[in-house]
DNA sequence: GCCAACGTTGGC
DNA sequence: GCCAACGTTGGC
């Protein structure tokens, strides 16, 4: 059974635009246990992503998006010049993790957070409950298709293919 | 720009 | 191991 997740970016760092433009991206500098253990041990080779836009107005899910490859060292943790620099890290033990993303889809019309918080169908999502800051988080598969549904999206195109 | 909610750090 | 201080996230 394929797994379902949300990943938020800040479209002014890299949109979804930017992972079509690219055609497929590195999912580096996550730096929270949390989100790495998810990249690092559930997410699979096909697992499909809602690609969300936090920091922007409105904050909304702009895309899906699959994971193309499982997770491996993030390498961005050894670089000194990179913003994303741990001095923890070392080779042997690089501590952080990433995922490959691909684009599958835009959506034709954004779903906006507050499109979310305000349909019943969503009660229980972590991204609507309060607090949650993780930028990874699981999707179960109703919340997913919805999504898809308010989007314009056929679930059918998007998730048999 | 504010600030709530967390996560992390580091002194003890 | 506790916990205060600090940093970050991210909506508003």
């Amino acid at each position: 059974m394929r797994n379902l997740w949300l990943m938020k970016s800040e479209p002014h760092v890299y949109s979804y635009e930017d992972l079509v433009a690219d055609g497929r991206t590195h999912w580096d500098g996550v730096r929270n246990y949390q989100a790495r253990n998810m990249m690092r041990d559930q997410m699979k080779v096909g697992d499909l992503v809602l690609y969300y836009h936090s920091n922007t107005k409105p904050p909304h899910v702009a895309g899906v998006a699959r994971v193309a490859r499982e997770g491996y060292p993030d390498h961005t943790a050894l670089d000194s010049s990179s913003k994303y620099f741990d001095p923890k890290a070392t080779a042997d033990n690089p501590r952080w993790s990433m995922v490959d993303l691909v684009p599958v889809a835009a959506c034709p019309s954004i779903v906006s957070l507050e499109s979310i918080k305000s349909d019943p169908a969503f009660e229980g999502m972590p991204l609507i409950r309060r607090g949650q800051r993780l930028s990874i988080q699981p999707v179960e598969e109703d919340h997913f298709r919805r999504v898809l549904m308010l989007a314009g999206l056929d679930a059918h195109d998007v998730m048999e293919e």
